[in-house]
DNA sequence: ATGAGTGTAATAGCTAACTAGAACACTAGT
DNA sequence: ACTAGTGTTCTAGTTAGCTATTACACTCAT
């Protein structure tokens, strides 16, 4: 996995699992890789994943059963509530970026077509 | 100002500059703030303050002038360019994110709409 | 020449993030 | 009981980012 070097390591940990669970990789009750497999699959040292894990099983999206492993919880609501956070937050953070570029809302939409477009073009001819 | 500790002041202050001048708050040839002035500003330190100035003179943006100042350059190509590629990168991060929740092209500008209106909302009733 | 205002550089010290490695605690199958 | 597979904790050491402080270099008006 590819990380960037401008945010911790341990918060796109954090980031990773749960895009794995909104998208459905990980289901509520899954059985999440073990810490040591999690180390070597991300290229990463037990410890920092311990650190990513500890914030998703205190924010209760994740439970730890010791000596059996770190499972998705089955409470769906706290699913749910996670990935309305991610999706917000994210939008929020291009909104504001883009604000910041003096685009009105209308041109921002506009900008995210375009971009998408190019896009588009672009694998076309891959 | 307020920074995300999550990423390196230096580069915020980097991104800071970059819109400072994408919407003409600095002009091409304008006199950014003194360094120290500067430091003051942000609630920083000198010497993080020249961290990113530096990454901005070695990128042609800003021109350091010794006993004077630095100064916007007045290459607008320089600037049109490093303009493209701010926008280009703040929607390639968006999408790149909310792909990674599987969401489809179409859905990132529902859900961008979606957000821009809910804001409104927001807004009106403040 | 002096002084105020500018950029530049260097030192020292602090903390957060990360790594490496070892040890400990618990579970389940044999 | 043993063993393999889990999570958990701790210590030590490295590096990057930031602060504080001082000193140096240059420009320009007086």
């Amino acid at each position: 996995m590819e990380f960037d070097d401008k945010v911790p390591i341990y918060y796109q940990i954090e980031q990773y699992i749960d895009r794995e669970i909104i998208t459905g990789n990980l289901a509520p009750g899954d059985q999440v890789p073990a810490v040591r497999q999690l180390a070597l699959t991300l290229t990463v040292n037990v410890n920092t994943i311990q650190r990513a894990l500890a914030e998703l099983i205190r924010q209760g999206i994740l439970v730890s059963e010791r000596g059996k492993g770190n499972f998705v919880t089955t409470d769906t609501m706290v699913i749910a509530k996670m990935k309305r956070r991610v999706i917000e937050t994210e939008l929020a953070k291009t909104y504001e970026h883009l604000a910041g570029l003096d685009m009105a809302p209308a041109e921002m939409v506009a900008a995210l077509e375009a971009y998408i477009e190019t896009r588009e073009e672009g694998e076309r001819h891959e």
